[in-house]
DNA sequence: ATACATTCAGAAAACCTTTTCGGTGGGTTT
DNA sequence: AAACCCACCGAAAAGGTTTTCTGAATGTAT
């Protein structure tokens, strides 16, 4: 390690104290680190040769400013402390990051003009694109529409359809999860789901609707139990849908959390998982659903791969290729040893 | 809203554009948009008006070239989905979310050389600093030494102890939960945690055996249970700690799953919490602690706060402040209904 | 009327990179 | 030997902003 005099800051290198190491000018510097056909081999290695010893790193700035392309975007949520907007969040990254861009991270906490601030920043910093990522199913109102540069809507769809949105198909996993009882040969199922006034609680019970009307079968109790998102509210429902059904045979809860609670209800009640009771929960939280008694299935929404598919869509955006519209992702279901065939 | 005419891209406008609309200069332009002195009142209105027509946005890259100040800074993770980033993250978030400061997000997902690569971008969009938060609170390796912005090391500590890290006071935290059973009156405390790999788990039996010590007390079955951080591991321990000393009257549990299991192998023996035992847990993650039964009494490591501080003290740094060294926040005990005094 | 201070506006440099285009020198063809 | 081509390198412009310094105009004191 040499010591380069005892000056002052050793200001990160540029270009130019590259090519004056290598004895070039900076137009073949250029060139020769970004590969560039017009430069003899021998030259192209000394420049780079150069550019290692000073650790070059090109700035990005400049390049920006240049080509009008930052390769960045904008990444806007609503509650990082949610769990849904970090998976989505993962799965954007994971797309970009592959390449060469990066992304900036904003949490508008909710709030509106926090977030119209938040455009702004990311806007003066002339990001390529921004996705959107919501914390509710319930669709959101878009970003002011003088916004320069393509939108994708990730998890929460924009309230105008014209913009283009990725969401997970909830009434489909309605279907999927109640379809999967119905394969284990449950015949009188119940849904326990959250916050009527969700519409992802109002979508998977319209699902679940959906596939029983097609088996010819009604719903345990007559309609869901909608109340709210918690372990409580789970074993509340489970002791009154038992009691005043108690030929019950199949549980499609709205949430995983709320599968706890049935699933301690039923124990508490007597009732064997999976051998009187098919249960199924919703999300895939695996803290939740692999410590759970049994271990749960559940129902996974796939936000990772709905946030690669947002950066994805984002990307052809920036090139060019628009493709408005709602994208409607399908869930899965993950099976686990609350839900079995009847023996 | 007018049509301008059926033109090309409606580019993004810039200083020169404002400039020319008002009928000034690009540099009058731009002192009467940053409140700078030397403009007469009625000018700098003309200017703020011309922007404002042309949704004029200050192009930050050019800026950033200039002042050699970009206003980012880079937020690397090790996990994404794991539940300490997050909340650091939001912290982090929030602290530079009130200035004028954007936050670049990578997540190497636990791979150095993609932590390596990352860095490599980050640095050569100029970022202003660093802030590295890890999964865990085992120290780890630093970023490579040759990096010419300040670095600021949260939750998990740099090895290098010349470096800057914030980090969470595990010990302290053992010595304030038995603490706050021996409140309640406990005199038999058993201490059930996890994967004993961890270093979080050794600095809270740490601080728990200090705790116990100063009392003069003996920890239940004279150890620490060291397992895994799971609901399973603490069932199976509670019951093991019940069977072998029936006088057991308080468990402090190295995380909330845990205590979840503990809780339920409790109630399953008949033992009342908090009449017969109080329990508290560790990690205050709500979604475990207030729906369990009862709800559970946690340590919180005030993660936010140590992404708050952990953004402070970068800021600190890039303004020229050094204060090298690990500093360790306090955490603190939330009070529920699992532990109460004896009656 | 002259000297001088004050207020405001503009010209130009600087930040760093990419790319186009012109130029140099060598080699090849006729 | 003349004409030409090819491979390689460098000069310069462009991208948008901030800041310093100069210059002009106006007002004030003598």
């Amino acid at each position: 390690m040499t010591t380069q005099g005892g000056s002052a800051t050793p200001r990160t290198a540029t270009l130019t104290d590259v090519a004056r190491l290598a004895g070039v000018s900076i137009a073949t510097a250029s060139k020769a680190i970004n590969g560039r056909a017009q430069v003899k081999a021998e030259t192209r290695l000394r420049v780079l040769e150069a550019a290692e010893r000073l650790s070059f790193a090109p700035n990005a700035l400049a390049r920006g400013l240049l080509k009008g392309r930052t390769g960045t975007v904008g990444l806007l949520t609503s509650d990082l402390e949610g769990r849904f907007s970090i998976p989505v969040l993962m799965g954007a990254e994971d797309a970009f990051g592959a390449g060469r861009v990066s992304v900036f991270l904003c949490d508008a906490r909710g709030d509106a003009i926090r977030e119209q601030h938040h455009v702004q920043a990311l806007l003066s910093r002339r990001v390529d694109g921004l996705i959107v990522v919501g914390s509710r199913t319930d669709p959101r109102p878009p970003l002011s529409s003088e916004i320069p540069v393509p939108v994708v809507y990730a998890y929460a769809p924009s309230e105008n359809p014209a913009d283009h949105s990725i969401t997970a198909d909830n009434v489909g996993a309605g279907r999927l999860a109640v379809e999967h009882l119905l394969a284990c040969g449950r015949r009188n199922i119940a849904h326990v789901s959250g916050d009527p006034g969700y519409k992802a609680a109002q979508d998977r019970a319209a699902g679940a609707r959906a596939a029983l009307d097609a088996a010819g079968l009604e719903m345990a109790g007559g309609q869901a139990y909608l109340g709210s998102w918690s372990e409580g509210w789970g074993r509340g429902a489970a002791r009154m849908v038992v009691e005043q059904h108690p030929d019950v045979d199949g549980f499609f809860c709205g949430s995983d959390q709320i599968a706890r609670g049935v699933l301690d209800a039923l124990r508490e009640l007597g009732r064997d998982v999976p051998g009187d009771v098919s249960v199924i929960g919703f999300d895939n939280w695996e803290v939740l659903s692999t410590n759970a008694r049994p271990q749960l299935s559940s129902v996974d929404m796939n936000l990772e791969r709905l946030g690669r598919v947002a950066a994805q869509r984002l990307f052809a955006a920036i090139d060019g290729t628009v493709r408005p519209g709602i994208e409607d992702l399908p869930c899965r279901v993950v099976t686990r040893a609350s839900s079995a065939p009847i023996n």
